[in-house]
DNA sequence: CATTCAATTAATGAACTGATTAAGTGAAGG
DNA sequence: CCTTCACTTAATCAGTTCATTAATTGAATG
C-alpha cells in the first residue's frame, strides 16, 4: 500500500546524524528576531542605537502617533530589546544591551553593502 | 537629581537631529529578521547551518509535510537566506553565506545562556 | 512516451499582527 | 484635592501569515 507522499524514500544520499536546535530555542530566538522584523520598531531601534529617547521624542521625529510607538515599544521591552526607565514626566528607553546594538547596527550595514538586484 | 545629558523635558522646543536609518533600509532589513523570525523556518536553518540538505531529509528530520517545508524555503529563498542547487531528483539547500550562518548560530547560543527569570 | 519521484504551486481558511481611536493611569504641579 | 502631561491600555478591525490539502511541474528512469 502507497503510503502518502511525505518525502523521498531512496535516500541515496548518506544517511546522516542531523544537528537540529531543540523547539525551546529555537521559539526565543525566532521571538527576538520577529521583533526585529517589522521596519518602524527597527528604525526606532536605529534612533535608539545613538540616543536614550523618550517616547514622545520617538514619536515626533518619526511622525507616528503617541499610542503606536508605545506598543511598539511595549512588544520590544517583551521581549528585552530595550529598556525603560523613567525620569519625572518622561519615560526613556534604551536598548538592553551590546548584543541588540549589534543586531541592528550590523543588519542595517548590511542592507546597505552593493547588491545585485532580484 | 542625576539628569543625563539628554534632558528633554521641552523636546518639542528643543529640535535635536536624530540619527534614524532611512525607511528603505530598514523595510530590508526587517525582511530578514522577519524571515528568520519563525520558529519553525530557524529550526531549519539550524540543521544547514551544519550540512547541505534536500528538502525530503529536513521534511523527515522536522516531521514535517513537504509541502510546508518546501513553501518555508522559498520564502527563505526569496530572502537570499537560503541557496538552492539541484542534483538529480533531489533539491539541495544551504545558507546563502557566513553572514546567514553566525546570525542563526549566534542567536541560538544566546537563548541557550543562563538567563535571570522575568 | 509513460510513469514515478521529489519538489513546487495553488487554494483555502484559521490565527495572528499592527494601526487607529478612545479611554485609562499615574506622576507633577498648582 | 484637581488638572495637566506623558504615556499606557483597551477595543476594534483590515491585512497578513502559516499550515493543510490537493493539484501541478519537471527531471529521471523504464
Amino acid at each position: 500500500m502507497a503510503e502518502p507522499d511525505i518525502a523521498c524514500t531512496d535516500h541515496a544520499h548518506t544517511p546522516r546524524k542531523y544537528q537540529i536546535a531543540d523547539l525551546a530555542s529555537c521559539q526565543l530566538a525566532a521571538d527576538i528576531f520577529r521583533a526585529l522584523g517589522d521596519p518602524s520598531r527597527l528604525r526606532m531601534l536605529s534612533m535608539l542605537v545613538h540616543d536614550e529617547l523618550c517616547v514622545s521624542e520617538i514619536a515626533d521625529a518619526l511622525g507616528d502617533n503617541l499610542s503606536a510607538v508605545s506598543q511598539r515599544l511595549k512588544l520590544l521591552k517583551s521581549e528585552r530589546i530595550v529598556a525603560a526607565r523613567r525620569d519625572g514626566k518622561h519615560i526613556y528607553y534604551k536598548l538592553s544591551d551590546h548584543h541588540v546594538k549589534d543586531l541592528v547596527t550590523n543588519a542595517l550595514a548590511h542592507v546597505s553593502e552593493p547588491h545585485d538586484h532580484h
